[in-house]
DNA sequence: TTATTAATGTGATAATTATCATGTTTTAGG
DNA sequence: CCTAAAACATGATAATTATCACATTAATAA
């Protein structure tokens, strides 16, 4: 009863199997009863197609930094995020590397791949220890052959991350650096949260990891930062930032 | 038959097609004869299909510089391109707009919004003189509702504009305003071609759109276009632009 | 045609951002 | 705990790109 009240409300339900399932594995980390699946296209399939996919599927622990897959790659499955956050970016002719989304709990790695029955057009590494769900491309084309809801439910996530690919085009020509970093600050709180007990961020990106999300220089993502501090706008502790004037820094995203 | 063998090979099917619609439009109009289909994802419809559509498509002349449709707008329907091109773009709050993707013959206008069941996240804008076919949502909901086939194809379309505009992203972020005015005229070679007489590019662009597609200042698009005419890689005539070092081109774009 | 507007082109300059250098701090591994 | 490597930080400087101003040319409508 201890554990459960010292975890963060956000992420109870995965935490709470997480540890269920450590006593009882063949229980809580079935497909049929996985709460995880509710935020994804696999929330549409019905009882008969989650055993399926639940007898082929393999629970896999993935440490901070791990590739999962890379650009180029042909993958042999998908994989559903239970628990962590991941980047999802494509290495540069210069070797860089520009992130393109962060994915998280919820969230399928690879469909674009599975799909189109391509190699992986970006590379996934963790960003922080994750749980994740390994599906073998069969059962999912299976299930896209038999459940035309469940293809429907992939159209319209599809859709839904091209949109936002659509704005992160426009805002990446349109905004500077500075206003980039600002948003970037401002998605982190409100997609990942804060730490309750000091406040800072709880997705803690390197600081070239940051600047790979903006699409700059480390070197300018670092100097921003200290812009930042120095205004008051956040306080940094290491690599964690917390945000102290949040109106200042929406009020950055939005100027001319 | 002198009509015929004037007309560029490329455009030839649609061009006939619409030459015969004016003599006899209850024939080469319709949706089961129609050629463009074979691009998009309208071509694995039966003729069942075909003929439910056909009775509710609605064949529109647009002229250059119309707006389609404006980002924010609900669409009813969407518009498959038979002839001509469109940029699909987004004001930014300078009031500058930033191109996203152009679209052209037998590619499909505002699909991602009826799936979705949102508004348009785009503006589209002739970019020439234009014939598209209106489909309204209810024909194409229909089709999504009763025909599998069709979803997965929408999906996989969906898919690879997802994976386009990722490297857009990582284009916009890695390479040079240079760099992509050079990728950008590459392009507009590959994907319209150029006038057999001339050499002049097919798709003719002002300056300002051209600015809007690689993501910078008309000025700066403008500089650039000089730079490459003092250094012979392009001749220009008016808004007409002749690539005549490709291999220049290819090279800039390869980077340092 | 002519008047008017819009688009194109160029210079000067300022602002933004990248790059290189280098010191400091943090982290990871033995 | 200590050492090497990695990450963080900041200064100096160069390169890139935007902005403003204004001349020139092309397009459009009365």
């Amino acid at each position: 009863m201890i554990i459960i009240t010292l975890i963060n409300e956000h992420h109870l339900p995965t935490s709470f199997n997480f540890v269920v399932a450590q006593s009882n594995n063949t229980m809580s980390t079935k497909c049929e009863n996985c709460v995880i699946r509710q935020y994804n296209a696999l929330r549409v399939l019905n009882t008969e197609d989650l055993v399926e996919i639940n007898a082929t599927k393999e629970l896999q622990t993935i440490s901070k930094g791990e590739i999962i897959f890379k650009e180029g790659q042909r993958l042999s499955g998908i994989y559903c995020v239970r628990n962590g956050a991941t980047k999802l970016s494509k290495i540069t002719a210069s070797g860089r590397d520009q992130i393109v989304k962060i994915a998280s709990k919820g969230e399928i790695l690879g469909q674009r791949s599975i799909v189109c029955d391509e190699n992986a057009n970006l590379s996934a590494t963790a960003l922080n220890d994750m749980e994740v769900c390994f599906i073998p491309k069969s059962a999912i084309k299976n299930r896209i052959a038999h459940n035309p809801l469940f293809v429907k439910e992939l159209l319209v996530n599809m859709a839904t991350e091209l949109k936002n690919a659509d704005d992160m085009i426009v805002n990446l020509s349109e905004k500077t650096v500075k206003q980039r970093l600002a948003q970037s600050l401002l998605y982190l709180k409100k997609q990942f949260g804060e730490d309750p007990a000091t406040g800072d961020l709880t997705l803690v990106l390197s600081r070239e990891d940051l600047a790979a999300a903006i699409g700059t220089a480390t070197e300018s993502c670092i100097r921003l930062l200290s812009d930042f501090k120095k205004k008051g706008y956040i306080t940094t502790q290491g690599k964690n930032i917390k945000i102290i004037q949040l109106d200042a820094l929406e009020e950055l995203t939005k100027d001319f």
